[in-house]
DNA sequence: CTTAATTGCGTAGACCATACGCAGAACTAG
DNA sequence: CTAGTTCTGCGTATGGTCTACGCAATTAAG
C-alpha cells in the first residue's frame, strides 16, 4: 500500500493518494465490489441528511448494502474518508475572477462560494483536520483564490497569508451559524428566537456592576433585533478586505 | 433538578447553572465526596497531558479515585463537562487596558491573552461548543474586550461585531497551529520540517499549469522559510485592526 | 491447473457514554 | 431515640463505536 511514485521527495500519506486516485490497482484478484467516490458519497449524503454524528462505518456501510468491514478495502480509517468527504463537499471552486485592481471583487466572491459550500454542508466544520490541505479540491480553491490577488503588488508569502486569513473567517462564520442551529435544535426554540433569550440570560446572570460594557450591548437590543447572518457575516468580510487594501495601498505606495 | 430562580425568562439549561455554581445542595443526604471544581480541574489536567480524546468519563474518574458513574451526580452530560473545562481552561481575561484612542493597544493586548490562554490548552479548539457563551469566564473575556471599544464612537451592535471577529480570527489561529502540531506528531517529522515537506509534496502532486497561483508561492520559497508562527498570527491580527481602524475612522469622520 | 493476489466480510476485542437501580449515609420530624 | 426522607456512590448492563485479524471466495497470470 506504500504510494508508488517514481519522484523523490517525502512520502504520500495514503490519504492523499486516494484523494488524487493514485491507488493503483493490482491486475489480479476478484473486482471491487465498491468504488471509493461512492462510497464518500454516500457518507457525505448521509452527512447532510442526519449530521456528521450518523456517519459511522457501519451506517456508511449499511446505506451501501455492504458489510461494515467491506469499507476498510477502500480507506484506511474513518479519519481517511472523512478527509475525503470535505473534499468532496467543497466542490468546485468559483472561477478565477477578476484580477489586479479587481482583487476585492474576486476576493469577495470567493468567500461567499465557499460560504454556500459550507452552509449546503454544514458538518464540514466539525470535521477535525489534522494537516495542511493536499486534497485536489482544496488545492483548487486555494489557487483560484490566490489569482485574485496577482498584480496586487503583494509579496507571494502575503498573497498566501491573505488567503490563509480568508479562509478562517469565513470557516469561522459557518462554525458559528452552525453552533448556532444547533443551539436551536436543542432547545426546541426556533432560530430566530436564540439571540434574544441569550441576551435575557445575560442580563439575568451577569451583575451589570460588573459586566457595564456587556449590559450596555444587551439594553441596546443588540440582540432582540434579527439583522440576519448575512449581515453578520458581510460586516466581518468588509472589515477583512479594509485591512487588505490598507495593506496593499502601502505595498503601492 | 430544574434550576430554581424566581426570576422570569427563559430556564437556565443545566450547564449554566453548574457554570454560576447556582446549583443549590439539599441539606439531606451523605456529604459529596466529589466537587465540582475538582472533577473539571482533573479534567482539564488530563486533556493538557495527553490531548482531548484521552478524557473519556471513566478515565476522568479513575484519576480522581472514584467510579465512572460517580461523576454523573455532578455532571448530566460529557458535554457538559468539556464545556466546564473550556470556562476553567481560558482563566482570567487580562484587565481592562486602555479605552478610547488606545482601543488597538487594548485590544492586541486582549487577543494575545486569548492566544495565550490557546496556547496553554490547545484542546479546547477541538471542543464543539453548541451554543453562544454563557459561562462566566467567557462572559468576562467578552466584558473586558469591549471595554477597550468605549469611546470610539463605534455602535454596540458594531462592538459585539468586532468581538466577534477578533476571537473567530484568535480561535482560527490557534486551530491552525493545533492542526500542524498533530501533522508533525502524525507523521513523526519535526514541527519545522511540516512545511517545507509540504511545499515538495504540493509541488510534486499539482500540475504547474493547471495550478500556476499555487506554483509561483511555493518556488518563491514561501514554505521553506520558517518564519515562525506568531509573524502569521501578527500579520493577520495587523490586517484585522487596520479594518477596524478604517470603520471607527469612518464613523469618526 | 496451479498459484498468487485481492476482495468481502464475520468475529472479536477494546473501548465509549450513560440509563437504571440499589445500598448506605446523613439529615429532619416526631 | 427513631423513622422517614433524600441524597451519594457506584455496580451492572445496554448498545454503540473503531478496527485488527483471519478465512473463504474470486480473479487472473504462468
Amino acid at each position: 500500500m506504500e504510494p508508488t511514485n517514481d519522484e523523490t521527495g517525502p512520502a504520500l500519506p495514503p490519504v492523499v493518494a486516494a484523494a488524487w486516485g493514485l491507488r493503483e490497482r493490482a491486475p489480479k484478484g476478484p473486482r471491487p465490489g465498491l468504488a471509493l467516490p461512492a462510497i464518500v458519497a454516500a457518507a457525505v449524503a448521509l452527512a447532510d441528511a442526519e449530521g456528521l454524528a450518523a456517519v459511522s462505518m457501519s451506517r456508511v456501510a449499511k446505506e451501501l448494502g455492504a458489510a461494515t468491514m467491506a469499507l476498510y478495502r477502500y480507506v484506511s480509517a474513518k479519519d481517511e474518508l472523512l478527509t475525503l468527504m470535505v473534499d468532496a463537499a467543497y466542490g468546485e471552486p468559483p472561477a478565477p475572477g477578476g484580477t489586479g485592481p479587481d482583487w476585492r471583487t474576486g476576493l469577495a466572491r470567493w468567500a461567499a462560494a465557499e460560504r454556500a459550500a459550507l452552509q449546503r454542508h454544514p458538518w464540514v466544520v466539525r470535521v477535525p483536520i489534522s494537516g495542511p490541505p493536499l486534497a485536489p479540491g482544496q488545492l483548487s480553491w486555494l489557487e483560484n483564490g490566490l489569482r485574485c490577488l496577482a498584480g496586487t503588488g503583494l509579496g507571494e508569502s502575503e498573497k498566501m497569508s491573505v488567503m490563509l486569513l480568508l479562509t478562517g473567517y469565513v470557516r469561522n462564520d459557518a462554525l458559528l451559524t452552525a453552533q448556532l442551529r444547533e443551539a436551536s435544535a436543542a432547545s426546541g426554540r426556533r432560530i430566530d428566537e436564540i439571540m434574544p433569550e441569550y441576551g435575557q440570560l445575560i442580563a439575568r446572570l451577569a451583575d451589570p456592576a460588573r459586566f457595564p460594557a456587556l449590559h450596555a450591548v444587551i439594553s441596546a437590543g443588540v440582540l432582540d433585533q434579527d439583522d440576519g447572518p448575512d449581515d453578520e457575516f458581510v460586516f466581518g468580510l468588509d472589515r477583512l478586505l479594509d485591512g487588505v487594501e490598507t495593506l496593499i495601498r502601502a505595498r503601492n505606495a
